[in-house]
DNA sequence: TAAATTTGGTTTATAATGTAAACTTGTTTA
DNA sequence: TAAACAAGTTTACATTATAAACCAAATTTA
């Protein structure tokens, strides 16, 4: 049967967030936006969501005198995110 | 960079009526309600889209005297699954 | 140094989506 | 023949995603 997939994950750029954070683990918001290519007010609204999940850290700081705000995936996400993973191969392997 | 990800398959229960048509290429839609737990309503209006992004055909007939719907992947469904499987893959690859 | 532009975002409004609940049409069973 | 069931469809609602507008501080330009 088919596993339930993460509603918090299952999006593409929060997807494409974790993705980044996955490999990296730390990230800022300027470098998010053009890895992926989002608007602002979008990734805003993402990173909102994926820290109210849990999922990631938002640290808010100065780069210099400039606004600076980074990104962590946090452990809880990890596991989130490699469950995705492992719950969507269900759903591919089928084709290919 | 990311690619973008179709939309019509980035639903998890449209993607899971692809993931079974991949496999059997043809199905009836008890089958499919079986399948993915989906409700009757929502596998309805999902199947519709599928159909109308000329991802899948519906033909419906009768087995007996009741009415049967029997849905197939089409070759652009097959090429757009693929296509779809291909673009999540550099989303996943990050995490393991 | 005043005005315009850029950076780094947030808020808000709208459009699109997903889902469930209610409904329809016809069939079988008690 | 009335109740329950099968196979869907329609409709209405809630959630989501996205874009547009906005804001404040910093920087550049005239």
């Amino acid at each position: 049967m088919f596993p339930k997939l993460d509603p918090i994950l299952h999006s593409e750029l929060r997807l494409a967030v974790m993705s980044i954070l996955a490999g990296v683990n730390e990230a800022d918001f300027t470098f998010l936006k053009k890895q992926t290519g989002a608007t602002s007010g979008n990734l805003s609204v993402q990173i909102d969501k994926l820290a109210a999940a849990g999922y990631i850290t938002v640290e808010k700081g100065f780069k210099g005198k400039m606004p600076r705000t980074i990104c962590r995936m946090t452990p809880a996400g990890q596991e989130a995110f490699n469950n995705y993973v492992t719950a969507l191969k269900e759903y591919l392997s089928a084709g290919s």
